[in-house]
DNA sequence: TAGATTGTTAATCGATTAACAATC
DNA sequence: TAGATTGTTAATCGATTAACAATC
């Protein structure tokens, strides 16, 4: 959809949006500033211009940037007001933990339910979301036509669950199983394994 | 430790120790060229050459890497061998997973404990962890001699635990709230926002 | 030897930063 | 007007890839 934009740009974009979000909206800060924001986040000032102008929201010399205006335009780029349904297979620890989680509905993805191969599990609600048998992955993704899912299986399990998420009309998959998942061409990837994070911070003391 | 090598390098380092880890350990892969690595990650073959260059581990032109070698070279590079201690603040759902976790171990960290406010919570037992009170926190850092930290609490309260953490000698984060925290110079610091996360992939498609 | 693979040097590519003109 | 801030063009920096010599 934004095919256009710098892969960077693209992940600082959910950032400036939280930090817009963050601001009082008490009226004291109608305009803010590529300066102040460069500031609070930590980048630098004319990266932050460049990626905003991406959004084509128009700063004004001398004021700033407006707020109000910023913050519809980001949401209008990350498609917030477009709700996509995303799945999630495996009701772990993990899994659990991002089903009671309320934060993707800030960018207008609804977390639809839960899948899992475990007999205890299915049928239950967890964080008031259904689990469902994988079995019936495909059924369950077509009724909210996901096209995002999470994966939270056990590494052994993840290229496996890929495959069918693929089959079941996913485009995109978040993956925490610490495994390169290996899924079509034009599917989109992002793998976090929490542990490597933990050891890189490690390594750079 | 490791100030001379390129961050992206080092980003890939688990990634290359986790899948040589991952390979049948029965003698048919004694050896293994940058070119099958690349393939089953993804990567170009020169890059993985580059990237192993810095665990001085040497391969041998027409056999490749040897593996055990290479994952022992990884695994010192990683300082794997030289235990860790972290610590959690935020005995919720994904603080929760997170101490029922067992991958930290592969890369020589150890999760000792979680610090909470939450007077139901302190006293008891997540997946075998002790949660104590978050006014503790220095005195359970000095005892285990923790430099690692994991942020698992609301983004409103990030940046006051984050400066808590440091006072207690922590010296580098590991943060799942959505918002960026503002530690000293010298404290490293990585953000994982999964809802924003999501939202990437979603603008990708 | 011929072929496969490593390791290194040079070239390319993309992202960030610097410089500066435009604007309010 | 003067000063602050944006937006853009050029320069720099760092990471990846291409080319190729070295080696087994």
């Amino acid at each position: 959809m934004n095919r256009d934009i710098p892969e960077f740009s693209l992940q600082r974009m959910p950032i400036y949006l939280n930090y817009l979000r963050s601001l009082p909206d008490d009226g004291t800060c109608g305009y803010i500033s590529s300066g102040a924001i460069a500031q609070a986040l930590g980048f630098g000032e004319v990266l932050v211009r460049k990626d905003l102008a991406y959004t084509c929201c128009a700063g004004r010399p001398k004021v700033g940037y407006p707020r109000a205006e910023l913050i519809a335009a980001l949401e209008n780029f990350l498609c917030v007001n477009d709700k996509k349904c995303a799945v999630l297979v495996g009701a772990g620890g993990l899994g659990s933990a991002l089903l009671s989680y309320g934060g993707f509905a800030h960018y207008g993805i609804e977390l639809a339910c839960a899948l899992d191969p475990d007999r205890e599990k299915i049928g239950s609600l967890i964080g008031g979301k259904h689990v469902y048998s994988v079995d019936i992955m495909g059924e369950k993704c077509a009724e909210c036509s996901a096209t995002l899912a999470i994966i939270a299986v056990p590494a052994a399990a993840a290229q496996q669950t890929a495959e069918e998420l693929v089959s079941a009309g996913i485009k995109a998959i978040l993956n925490f199983a610490p495994v390169q998942i290996n899924a079509g061409e034009d599917i989109k990837v992002i793998n976090i394994d929490v542990a490597a994070n933990l050891a890189i911070l490690a390594s750079m003391l």
